[in-house]
DNA sequence: AATCTTTTGAGGTGCGCACCTCAAAAATGA
DNA sequence: TCATTTTTGAGGTGCGCACCTCAAAAGATT
């Protein structure tokens, strides 16, 4: 008996297959005692539920709806266009994702639809989102509902959700400063940091993650205060500017956000390219091109092909009350320079 | 009509349900005509077979042999301990996989066996090997009996094989390359290169990277002439030391394979350790410790356990003909410092 | 036109499981 | 003890597909 079915279970415990059924699937109407007996059963001949087999008489799609705010960020179109690969590719498994974006700017944007969200027709969800109040409160009762979520790329941490798939931002930053410090000739250097808050997901935690690597490791490093950009080119440009004016001798750049555009332009304009370390995140068309034309020197990213597909196996594991492969699902921490670009 | 089924195409191709099945199937007997019309039925109403249901029906499982040279190297005792787990995970879905050892030294060793193998009872074969006459011509014949077979770690380009699972190896040592001239302050500087031959799988495609990187974006700095150790640990110390002496003003150390060990004790014997840059390949016990101790800047490495997943995910696709997502297929050179190691 | 061959259709069975119904058995209460 | 409730069993159906058999229809050959 190479793979023992319910039929094998059902004469292991010395019930009918209609008990079996009804065990298996938390149905109502049975005795302790009995329920028991066939679980003991399940460890005694290693029964493993086929999850195929189930999801087909079940006739159901596995359907998720992932939430992504709307923006004109490189990295938001690159979440995007993920979640429509793995949509596509996913549809052979039976599963149903489905795209719907949300006005970031609007805390409530978000928890509106997720209040209209059924157990009924929804299976799970995937949120990228900042945790706020609202946002908070409405996982929260959709989690009641029965719906499973994940959230991706930032944390939901008081929110309930399943899982969180993601890089640990504070590593993130963490892994710039080390590489940063790895690059500078030793001695005293300074050093900025960058960020354009709205798609600077996390910025707090990647600014004290490369403070305290630099601080532990490479103590003669000077990091200066963060230059915002708030999502405004013009903004960012005469910002960097006078950093860069105020600090003739700066050495290295960490872009934690995006504005890596207007970055790199006013680093060519002023001949800092190559004089400069750079270090930016996520990979986007403009990061990629930065590596391949020598403008930036690594990038720190996250597989978010990865991430879509695994926020997927994931939730469908957490219906299917199946067991995650944590190894699988871990979000590395990527650096990539000019070579290992692809 | 979410998704068609074969009925559904049989009414749309106009024909009846056990000739689907022998167009689906590629069975005997069926015109042309009949075969063409089916397929067009297949575009117009967009049937995708559904695997799970097809293999549930198939009562079988997939059954797959994975053969690891043996040896006491670390790399090689991860990769079998990423089958193990894989194929501890795998037998959920219905995956038969077998971890087969064979002697690394034997060129017939890994023939034999492939030879005796029938694609009655294996669906497809992974290998881990240095191509060799021998083991090409089995590879050969093992395809030509229907028996799917990808490469792992290193290519077997010549064998007729489905797919090559890892990484570029000349990629991997541009990689190293680029990273070893960003972390050497600017200006004339030596760098020694070291291997152990026989787990430094593919060691000349990681120097011949290494070198031009170098020599593209960092002239300044002279390479030595690659370190040996043949396995042998106290050969690859006396060599090492050598070098050692010979150049005290040597900046860094780029180790390309096994004998890692060796090397981080003789740095830290010659106080060199911390003011040695060292980049070494491959995540194992020794280098992670390396890392974590700052006894090693960066390690190159491949994720072992996507490997075997990728390959167990590629065998199936190519039996069960259906596309591979290369994008999640693609194994990555990841370059692992000390803060985004776990 | 008669025979033979190739092609097609109709129908059934089972994979492992979910889900449903109805009756029988067991446990519980009065 | 009998009536009531709870628990269990027996049996069936279908998910989408593979695979099998046998007969009918369509072509090809003489």
């Amino acid at each position: 008996m190479l793979r023992p079915t319910i039929n094998d279970l059902a004469d292991a415990a010395g019930v009918s297959l209609a008990t079996v059924d009804r065990v298996l699937n938390s149905r109502p109407g049975v005795r302790q005692v009995t329920v028991d007996k066939v679980n003991q059963a399940v460890e005694k001949i290693g029964f493993v539920r086929d999850p195929f087999a189930a999801n087909l008489a079940r006739k159901r799609d596995f359907k998720v709806i992932a939430f992504v705010p709307n923006g004109d960020g490189q990295f938001l179109s690159e979440i995007c266009a993920a979640v429509q690969k793995t949509a596509k590719a996913a549809a052979v498994d039976r599963v149903d994702l489905i795209l719907q974006q949300f006005e970031a700017d609007d805390p409530h944007a978000l928890a509106g639809p997720l209040d209209a969200i059924s157990s009924e027709t929804v299976d799970g969800v995937v949120i990228m989102g900042l945790e706020t109040p609202p946002l908070r409160d409405a996982v929260r009762r959709l989690r009641l509902r029965g719906v499973a979520a994940v959230a991706i790329v930032s944390d939901l941490p008081n929110s309930g959700i399943d899982y969180f798939i993601g890089i640990n931002n504070l590593a993130a930053g963490r892994t710039a400063g080390a590489l940063m410090g790895k690059m500078l000739p030793s001695g005293p250097a300074k050093v900025a940091v960058m960020t354009s808050s709205l798609q600077a997901w996390d910025s707090l935690d990647r600014r004290l993650g490369f403070d305290r690597a630099l601080a532990e490791g490479f103590p003669d490093i000077e990091v200066l205060a963060t230059v915002e950009g708030h999502d405004d080119p013009v903004l960012l440009d005469t910002a960097l500017r006078r950093v860069l004016q105020a600090n003739p001798d700066l050495r290295g750049i960490y872009s934690m956000g995006g504005g890596n555009r207007v970055l790199l332009t006013l680093l060519e304009q002023a001949g800092l390219t190559g004089r400069v370390r750079v270090i930016a995140h996520e990979l986007t068309q403009t990061t990629r091109d930065g590596l391949r034309q020598d403008r930036i020197d690594a990038v720190i990213t996250q597989d978010l092909g990865h991430i879509v597909r695994s926020a997927i196996r994931t939730l469908r594991a957490t219906r299917d009350q199946r067991p995650i492969l944590a190894e699988q699902e871990r979000i590395r921490i990527e650096i990539l320079v000019k070579d290992n670009l692809d």
